[in-house]
DNA sequence: TTACCTGTAATCATACTAATTACAATTAGA
DNA sequence: TCTAATTGTAATTAGTATGATTACAGGTAA
C-alpha cells in the first residue's frame, strides 16, 4: 500500500515547468520527461490547475506556474492531487462492538493519534518547496557534470 | 487510499489482551469486539506473534502480550502488521525520461524527502504506546460512567 | 474420542491505480 | 472557414490490495 505515484508526477511536472521556464511546457514535453501518456499528464495538470498552482488555457500550448515556485510547498502539491484524504491516512475499522469497552472507545482514542501522525508527515511535506526541488537538481547536475 | 485497518485492528488487540488480562482473550473473543471474523483476528495475530509481540499456541486458548504493554510502541504494531513497507510510504514514477535534467534526477531529489516525511509519521507512532492507549480508554470509560 | 483452539489458504467482491484510447472543445494561423 | 495543435475528460482494461467469508488441517486438554 503506498501513496500514488501521481504526487510525484506532480511535483515532477512543476519542477519541470520552473526549469523550462522559457520554453513552452505543453503536455507532451511534460509526458515525455515523466515517460507517460500526455492524457495522463492532463489530468494531474487539471487537478494542480483546480488548487491554484499552474495556468493553462483550452487550445494554448503551454502551461506556466500560478505562483512562485518558491511559494509552492510539497504540502500544496499533496493536497492538490488528492492522493489522501484529509485526517484519512489511516483507516480505522467501523463498528467496533460498543457492549466491550475497548470496542467503544478505540476509534476515538486512536484517531486523534492517527491524526498527530498524518499532521508530523504533512508538516515535513510543508518545509520543502519547489524551489528546493529546483535547486536540488541542478546541484546534482553540476556534480554530475563533474565526472 | 489509506493505510489498512489492520493496524488498528492490531491496536485494538493489544490493548484489549491487557485489558482483558485475568480473562481469556480467546480470537473469538478479540473478534467479538472488534467485530470481525475470527479467521481475520488470527491472522493479524500470526503478525504480532512474529513480531514478539504477543505469544499464542496451536490449541492452547488465550494470547498473552509478550512484552510489557509500556514498551510496545504503535511504531512496533505498524511494523508487525506490514501496512506500509520500508521507505516506500511514497510511490514515485519509474523510468523518468533520463535525456531530461528533471527526468534523470527527480527520483533522487524527491526520494529523500518522502523518507523524511515518512521517518516523521513514524516517530509520531514511536511517541505513544499501548500503555497510552489503556489509559485513554480507562478515562473516557470513566468519563462516560459520569453521564 | 470430542470439543475447542490456533493457523492458513482459497474465494469473492470492491476499490484504487496506472496505462491507453477516443473524442470533444478551444485556439491560432493560413 | 479550415486545419493543426492544444487542452480536457471519459471510458476501458489489467493489476493489485483489501476486507469478508468459508473451509479445513493440526494441536491440546479432558
Amino acid at each position: 500500500m503506498s501513496i500514488s505515484s501521481r504526487f510525484a508526477v506532480g511535483i515532477h511536472i512543476l519542477t519541470l515547468i520552473e526549469i523550462n521556464k522559457g520554453g513552452v511546457s505543453t503536455s507532451e514535453f511534460l509526458a515525455g520527461s515523466v515517460n507517460t501518456n500526455p492524457a495522463v499528464i492532463r489530468k494531474i495538470m487539471g487537478m494542480l490547475k483546480r488548487a491554484g498552482l499552474v495556468k493553462v488555457r483550452p487550445g494554448i500550448a503551454g502551461a506556466v506556474l500560478a505562483k512562485d515556485f518558491a511559494d509552492i510547498t510539497l504540502l500544496d502539491v499533496y493536497r492538490a492531487v488528492n492522493v489522501v484524504q484529509e485526517k484519512d491516512l489511516f483507516s480505522i475499522h467501523e463498528n467496533p462492538n460498543p457492549d466491550c469497552p475497548v470496542g467503544r472507545n478505540i476509534q476515538e482514542t486512536i484517531g486523534p493519534i492517527f491524526e498527530i501522525a498524518q499532521t508530523a508527515l504533512e508538516k515535513a511535506l510543508e518545509n520543502v518547496t519547489i524551489q528546493d526541488v529546483v535547486k536540488d537538481i541542478i546541484e546534482k547536475e553540476k556534480l554530475n557534470n563533474k565526472c
